[in-house]
RNA sequence: GGCCCCGUCGUCUAGCGGUCUAGGACACCGGCCUUUCACGCCGGUAACACGGGUUCGAGUCCCGUCGGGGUCACCA
């Protein structure tokens, strides 16, 4: 029997990231065994717009690359793969559930089955439906109709011994049958609820293997009923431990950003996006730019397979030491025997560290082709870019090394892009390293026109220069080097200075250090920002 | 609260009875390197929740306690 596995989202509008890696553990799963993974859309709530709620998970998935073999977009042997599409199909199951008697129709009213479960409360045992109003002929049915009731479909559960799972994760797992109550599966109106569409559908899709987050362990129970009355064959179960908080165990929630802001690391996260998404002009709403939400990491440019990397060893190890994982080595080690039982939280920090990692890795062509897109949508480069970019970005990020930690680092170096005339000086460095010290501002100068007349601009020769230079005024290294490089970068910081005047090239360099000249003279102006 | 699950450094984890005075990674703290920042290199702090068993021997098995989490819908 072929390993078939599936992801089944609803409709949200987000992809959580703690979806990103139930969906990457079924793919891995089934695509590591030359299997299946399916991708299926759990609408049953159908809500009207479910194509635009829909829009982002397909994007986030097609973003990290968990291509699935059947679903939306690419159609199977199964199709529809919309819950909300496959009516009949549950209508059916319902039926044979209902004949077989392993259902009834109840009329029970919301008001009085609450009124039960207060009772069960106050009495402080725990809530079994009475099955008070349930219908066992016909005959009850119309009389509960006549008195103007609603009918739904429950299922009738077992009131005594034990169910066992055996689940391929937390091992065996028994719970008394008695603890489930009577699962509505159809309402009043005819729909259908998510535990006998997704049952019926798993069954139709020759699902081998449900691997699914740890919150549906206790609806295995209903689940696995049904799949015995329908004379359905059994799938195997997993289920996963969740992403937790950074700092804590719950399960992360894309509804408690603020309280996630309150951990320095995962602050500095979203304080990073935040810089390099306004740079991008991108809005920044909480509702849709937040690092629980996939969407994040693209946006603010991470790399997908740096996050499978560190998103798969979120509950699941190999060994004692490796950590880095290609695509085929994730589908080639990957197994369920090693999936932790316990939840794991989120940690920003470590995140960065994969995503640093994997950048270095990246051949510089493909740095700069992830690069240049952001440049674009920054307006720090024109679409399509002029000829001379590819090669420029090169040798910018040949010279950043790992500096650039995910692609939209890029933004930092802002002024390699921008016009003389536009850069924007850091007043406290000029203060420090031009305005301030005494003879700073002729010392430039006199580099400046060291500048002008070096015969070759390669970090080199400049380095060469520059110690000629020091040596000659009898000063030390520092005494010059900051200086320009606030002049020539309007910054404190950068990479090597060499580099950075090499590659800004001698005409930019000299327009650059006139300028700063100029505004350290004339005091501080509109452009240097603080005034 | 009932039921279920889980419990090794701050975090992710290795450990499947002796090789564990508990290993790796990220973070953190020192030092080196150095034109800033980053990297790199060297070194360091830091954990078996607790209590009982079982055993010659327990992080590893059993029980209990405590702690954390999940779930108890005509949501998925």
């Amino acid at each position: 029997m072929s390993i078939r596995t599936r992801f089944a989202p609803s409709p949200t509008g987000y992809l959580h990231i703690g979806g990103v890696r139930t969906a990457l553990f079924n793919w891995l799963f089934a695509k590591g065994q030359g299997g299946q993974f399916i991708l299926r859309i759990d609408d049953t709530d159908a809500q009207r717009n479910v194509e635009e709620a829909l829009a982002p998970i397909l994007h986030g998935l097609k973003w990290v690359g968990l291509d699935w073999d059947e679903g939306p977009d690419v159609g199977g042997p199964h199709a529809p793969y919309y819950q909300s599409q496959r009516l009949e199909k549950y209508q059916a199951a319902v039926e044979q559930l209902l004949t077989t008697g392993a259902a009834y129709r109840d009329y029970a009213k919301p008001e009085e089955l609450q009124a039960e479960r207060d009772a069960a409360q106050q009495a402080g045992r725990p809530y079994v439906y009475s099955r008070k109003w349930r219908a066992k002929t016909d005959a009850d049915a119309k009389r509960f109709e006549a008195e103007g009731r609603q009918g739904v479909v429950r299922l009738l559960m077992p009131r005594e011994g034990q169910f066992v799972l055996n689940d391929l994760v937390r091992g065996e797992v028994r719970v008394d049958w008695a603890s489930e109550q009577d699962h509505v599966i159809q309402r009043a109106d005819g729909s259908c609820l998510y535990h006998l569409a997704t049952v019926v559908d798993d069954n139709d899709m020759q699902i081998s293997h449900v691997i699914r987050a740890e919150e549906h362990l206790s609806n295995t129970l209903r689940q696995v009923f049904m799949f015995e009355r329908l004379g359905y064959e059994l799938p195997q179960f997993a289920h996963l431990p969740y992403v937790a908080e950074p700092g804590s165990k719950t399960k992360l929630s894309k509804r408690k950003l603020d309280k996630y802001l309150k951990n320095r690391d995962f602050a500095q996260m979203m304080e990073h996006g935040q810089s390099i998404a306004r740079r991008l002009g991108l809005t920044v709403a909480a509702e849709t730019f937040n690092p629980v939400i996939v969407d994040f990491y693209e946006q603010v440019g991470y790399l997908p397979d740096a996050l499978l990397n560190y998103l798969l060893l979120l509950g699941w190890s190999l060994d004692d030491k490796t950590e880095d994982f290609s695509r085929d080595e994730m589908l080639k080690h990957f197994s369920l025997e090693r999936v932790n039982k316990a939840p794991a939280s989120f940690d920003p920090e470590k995140l960065v560290a994969f995503e640093s990692r994997a950048m270095q890795r990246l051949p510089i062509k493909h740095r700069v082709a992830k690069v240049v897109p952001f440049l674009q949508r920054a307006k720090l480069v024109t679409d399509p870019p002029p000829r001379e970019t590819a090669p420029y970005v090169t040798r910018l990020l040949e010279a950043a090394g790992d500096r650039l930690k995910v692609v939209g680092d890029i933004l930092d170096f802002d002024d390699f892009f921008v016009a003389d005339e536009q850069l924007q000086f850091d007043d406290a460095a000029l203060d420090k390293r031009i305005r301030k010290p005494a003879g700073a501002t002729e010392l430039l100068a006199k580099y400046r026109s060291e500048l002008a007349i070096a015969e070759q601009f390669t970090p080199e020769r400049l380095e060469q220069m520059t110690h000629a230079f020091v040596e000659s005024q009898g000063i030390k290294i520092g005494d010059i080097v900051h200086a320009v490089r606030v002049a020539v970068t309007g910054k404190p910081i950068g990479f090597g200075l060499f580099d950075t005047l090499a590659i800004l090239g001698r005409e930019r360099c000299l327009a650059r250090i006139d300028r700063a000249l100029e505004i350290a003279a004339g005091g501080r102006t509109l452009n240097s920002g603080t005034i």
